[in-house]
RNA sequence: GGGGCGGUAGCUCAGCUGGUUAGAGCAGUGGACUCAUAAUCCAUCGGUCACGGGUUCAAGUCCCGUCCGCCCUACCA
């Protein structure tokens, strides 16, 4: 808690030949906030998010669109995966791509390590092999076979008989960990967050961990084996690493120690390799596990998780081009609980965007800017005495604060929006029951105008640097009319631990007027047509 | 097969170690008000807490069983 610890944070690095979708976007800017508050807090931030790109499919796909993979990786991050962040806000400190040197030197100079300690050795693995597939397959790929195969396991795509092959590998002696990973869930509970996960993934590891065959030698798209140039490193253990390679990891030991060790934000479908197989490569080379693993659900569409196949996959742009950034941000943030899978529908979103955002907020800021403007000529008015109903404001914001930011401490990002819409919700109930129009009127009263106006405008200040986490561009914009920019600084510059303090807002601060931050969005929300065929 | 999570008002969800008449938001209905993005505020309607047993003075909340949904059961990323 305390100002200038380390926050590091991390997301999954997207897999570029994927479309972006609002999944992708979701885990984004789950990242973001958190890390905005963070830096926002003062806290020493670093959000990082990038692209792994190598494995066999990469490798394929770029080959039938007649490009070298790396040729085929730029054009997907360039034309795909920036445009993302930038579609959704993201304020990112750093982009690593797994095809870039640092990592690349970084992740040599890891495995090394761990050869040199012995805890890689070589061994044979062995597999079903598709030739039709030219791949290996799991035990789940597998299908019974029929007709001239029955009786026999064959491959579930080309319904032929699979061979029993084997192959020389390398292997990481992961078995090793098995207790003391589980060690590590016993002793740190918030390990793995939510308690959902956790549960998962130890009674997994409970079931016995083996070795992990870490090499590959079919294909050569990949990060050398340093000791034997046959082979490439599994696409796992080298994307994993992006997380430590990012900061320094073997180059850079100053950066290291000051981000060293994070947190990282995963999807469930994940969770085993950031849960398992991270933490004991990590334990394997000395290194401190991350602070936590934080597995975030799914988005459900329908009642069902969201995909292409269905035609469920929504593109960000579908809902940022109706509904702006910040609503994409706000909603999915407020409406999901953080950890579980929640539910999208077009219906949702439109009704809390017209209800929460115009309505409540919005609104909220444009009839207390309209009425500075209109009773006190714009100018911030020095407060009177305090009544109990304006003290019970100041109360609501101190309590908003700091419930917020306890909540952004367990992630409870929701719980966060929640407990800084009281302000919302209270300040609203406030302007109407004081009746500034009233007060307005009548000449002797000036005073109680202007604490009731001094009050509400206090309120959207803590209100714009309590959102500016999850909204930073209509709070931007509020920053800006309440004139608050000229006495306190820039927006972003606000310490969010201290928002709740009251009388922050300078007298005489000079009140400008303030277009609408979330208009009213008159057309009908249709479900619009199955995301645009991907690259 | 084994394991996990969930099934609470029309919708989305809260309900911690069991304890007064089961809550919120949205939607619906009625009223107040006009500063504001026809916004806001107040009131109100609405649930056999999946089903069946059991423990208990007391169960949505613990135990057993059943049904339904989703997920995991290791090297595509």
């Amino acid at each position: 808690m305390s100002s200038g610890d380390s926050f590091y944070i991390t997301t999954p690095i997207f897999y570029p030949s994927d479309v972006p979708h609002i999944g992708h976007g979701y885990t984004e800017v789950a990242a973001d906030v958190l890390a905005r508050w963070h830096r926002q807090a003062g806290d020493d931030t670093w959000l990082l998010t990038g692209t792994d790109e190598h494995g066999q499919k990469m490798l394929r796909t770029a080959a039938a669109g007649g490009m070298t993979p790396g040729e085929w990786a730029d054009r997907l991050v360039a034309e795909s995966w920036i445009p993302l962040l930038e579609t959704l806000d993201i304020a990112n400190d750093d982009f690593i791509r797994t095809t870039q040197p640092r990592h690349e030197t970084g992740v040599q100079a890891f495995v090394s390590k761990l050869h040199d300690d012995g805890f890689i050795y070589t061994g044979e693995y062995e597999g079903y092999y598709c030739v039709g597939c030219e791949e290996y397959k799991q035990q789940s790929e597998l299908v019974e076979g029929t007709g001239p195969f029955e009786g026999q396991q064959v491959c579930a795509i080309h319904s032929k008989p699979v061979e029993l092959l084997q192959e020389r590998n390398y292997f990481f002696r992961m078995s090793d960990f098995q207790e003391k990973l589980l060690a590590l869930y016993e002793e740190r509970p918030d390990f793995v967050q939510p308690e959902s996960a956790r549960n998962e993934v130890v009674s997994f590891v409970k079931q016995g961990l083996a070795d992990l065959s870490i090499s590959r030698s079919s294909f050569d798209w990949g990060i050398p084996i340093p000791w034997d140039g046959d082979h490439i490193l599994y696409v796992w253990f080298d994307a994993l690493l992006n997380y430590a390679t990012a900061v320094g990891y073997g180059k850079d030991e100053e950066q290291f120690e000051r981000r060293w060790p994070g947190i990282q934000l995963v999807g469930k479908d994940i969770l085993r390799f950031h849960a398992v197989i991270w933490p004991a490569m990590l334990m394997a080379a000395g290194l401190e596990v991350p602070k936590h693993v934080f597995a975030h659900g799914w988005l459900l569409v329908g009642g069902e998780k969201m995909s292409k196949s269905k035609l469920t996959g929504i593109a960000p742009e579908q809902i940022t081009d109706v509904f702006g950034s910040d609503a994409f941000r706000y909603y999915f943030m407020r409406a999901i609980t953080f950890g579980q899978d929640g539910s999208f529908s077009w219906e949702d979103l439109s009704a809390r965007y017209q209800a929460e955002l115009a309505n409540g907020f919005g609104n909220l800021a444009s009839r207390v800017t309209a009425m500075v403007t209109r009773y006190v000529g714009g100018v911030v008015p020095a407060p009177g005495e305090y009544t109990e109903a304006d003290l019970k404001i100041q109360a609501t914001v101190a309590r908003a604060t700091a419930d917020a930011d306890a909540a952004m401490e367990r992630f409870a990002i929701h719980e966060a929006i929640g407990a800084v819409w009281t302000i919302v919700e209270e300040l609203n109930g406030y302007i109407t029951e004081q009746e500034p129009w009233v007060i307005a009127k009548d000449e002797t009263r000036r005073e109680r105008l202007a604490t009731v106006l001094y009050t509400a405008a206090e309120g959207l200040r803590s209100l714009a640097v309590l959102l500016s986490p999850v909204i930073p561009k209509a709070t931007a914009k509020l920053w800006t009319a309440l004139g608050a920019e000229a006495g306190l600084g820039a927006l972003a510059v606000q310490p969010l631990r201290d928002a709740g303090g009251w009388g922050q807002l300078p007298v005489g601060s000079q009140v400008t007027k303030l277009e609408a931050l979330f208009p009213r969005i008159e057309q009908e929300v249709e479900t619009p047509a199955a995301a645009p065929a991907g690259a």
